[in-house]
RNA sequence: GGUGAAGUGGGUGAGUGGCUGAAACCACCGGUUUGCUAAACCGGCGUACUUGGAAACAGGUACCGCGGGUUCGAAUCCCGCCUUCACCGCCA
């Protein structure tokens, strides 16, 4: 979330960047809404504390008349002490509210958009930033799509997943298995080479950890949610990596913090429907590795093109067509700054498939996560925090299966088949 | 799941109602000394909010796992919760 002060200073700003969002002119009001509970707030507190600083100091006169043995004298008091608890307790009460209160409408309010990011309403209005040069794949009219490959070359089953659990968990078997497997370790020793801490973290988080990287309360219905427990199933390795930051002050010589991690990604996706949801297209669970940065507030852009260079080389060495987007104001993550979206080229459904989001959130996340560094001065302040899937296996396994098909099987890219130990499937 | 013990600053750890935002030691930072290193000595060393200030800084308040309560006054007493450790049970 952003911060008070921010807000504050960059009103303007703040609802600048609601209006690239698309904000409605009333939606835009609780920004000045939020400053006017905020000075009700600091002027309850200022009044509290000052009242607070009075009874403290005839408290520890009691202790003095009591020591002496001015009974009479502490008794009476006694009596003004206990009379200033009401009014104690009423400026706290107001404090309380107004804190929450404030609380409530920073929840509500987004991040703000990078001065790059463009209007737009939907995800037709993104920048295309970088678009494929070459020609795209033309595959022969008999061309599967990759949930009829994986059928023919029994890579995936689709309804044991289903009548395991449900619709949207596939099943890999065989080959399928293997490509799996493969691309996880490819894309985690690519991480590594890139200087990324590998992390194997728990798959479920507690509500706090929800919290900090701003799954809750933004996108509750996103997340399976384990209620015996108060647990939630991850989205996304995100949650679990950034999280180890939270509540932490680091020294400045420990920035920029790079570390990576591979692991299955839970998401209910209600609302999909359609031609969308075929195959791999849109899963309930899927496989992802995530790389996360938290940095100095200065680097923080140019690591975004360096993490941006690092999923374009994964995806230049997997041999796929590719382009990438910029986010517009309306498709922008909530919690985000600016992002690039990396979609690859799926030949036989002719269609672009989102594989990977890349993003600076500056300070929205260290903000909530209470994530800071120390400088020189050992002065503190909010770090930049950034993740990008590098990458989500689900539709790159559709677009390498289906781009790839030649008569009897599928060829594997050069990059992957020591991972997967076969030049091709059949 | 059962029983018992414990949660204090970066770390160890003292503190059972007012003199404690918190001893002491270690770590860390600055200085003196020093051929270098080490040692010794001196000083500093939490976070958040808030008031004043351009700032340096100064003042106030809160925080001793979290939340409530008792009291003129709570790290200290009471209640609830969470976490950790130990032992038992179960178990990959």
């Amino acid at each position: 979330m952003l911060q008070t002060s921010f807000i504050r200073e960059k009103k303007q700003e703040v609802e600048d960047g609601l209006r690239k969002r698309n904000y409605s002119e009333e939606e835009i009001g609780i920004v000045s809404e939020l400053l006017s509970i905020d000075d009700v707030r600091k002027q309850t507190q200022t009044e509290l504390d000052s009242l607070r600083h009075e009874s403290k100091q005839l408290a520890s006169q009691i202790g003095e008349m009591y020591k002496q043995g001015n009974k009479d004298e502490a008794n009476g008091l006694r009596e003004k002490v206990g009379q200033m608890k009401e009014t104690l307790k009423s400026l706290e009460g107001r404090l309380h509210a107004s804190e929450e209160q404030v609380q409530a409408l920073l929840f509500k309010l987004p991040n703000n958009p990078h001065l790059s990011v463009g209007t737009g309403f939907s995800d037709a209005d993104n920048e295309v930033v970088e678009d494929w040069a070459g020609d795209l794949p033309v595959l022969p009219e008999s061309a599967m799509p990759h949930w009829e490959l994986a059928k023919k070359y029994n890579l995936i089953d689709f309804d044991l997943g289903s009548k395991i659990t449900g619709s949207g968990f596939p099943l890999y078997r065989s080959s399928g298995a293997k490509l799996q497997r493969g691309l996880i370790n490819f894309f985690l020793d690519e991480a590594a080479a890139a200087g990324y801490e590998e992390i194997i973290p728990p798959l479920l988080v507690n509500e706090a950890s929800a919290k900090g990287t701003g799954q809750l309360p933004d996108k509750e219905g996103l997340m399976y949610y384990i209620e015996k427990e108060d647990f939630y199933l991850i989205p996304t390795a995100e949650v679990p990596i950034t999280n180890i930051f939270r509540d932490v002050i680091l020294d400045q010589s420990q920035l920029p913090a790079k570390l990576c991690g591979h692991t299955p990604c839970f998401r209910r996706e209600a609302g999909a429907y359609g031609k969308d949801v075929r195959g791999l297209n849109r899963v309930h669970q899927f496989d992802k590795i995530e790389i996360v940065q938290v940095t100095h507030p200065d680097n923080s852009y140019k690591v975004l093109d360096e993490m941006v260079a690092h999923v374009a080389a994964l995806l230049q060495k997997l041999e796929l067509p590719y382009r990438v987007m910029r986010l517009c104001g309306g498709d922008l993550g909530f919690a985000s700054a600016l992002t690039y979206d990396f979609e690859v080229y799926s030949a036989a459904q002719k269609r672009w498939l989102e594989v990977s989001s890349v993003s600076n959130f500056e300070t929205f996340q260290s903000n909530r996560l209470k994530l800071r560094y120390r400088d020189k001065d050992r002065k503190i302040h909010l770090a930049h925090t950034l993740n990008g899937s590098a990458l989500a296996l689900a539709r790159i396994v559709a677009a390498l299966l289906e781009n790839n098909q030649v008569e009897d099987g599928i060829q594997i890219p050069s990059a992957l088949r020591p991972y997967v130990g076969m030049e091709k499937i059949s």
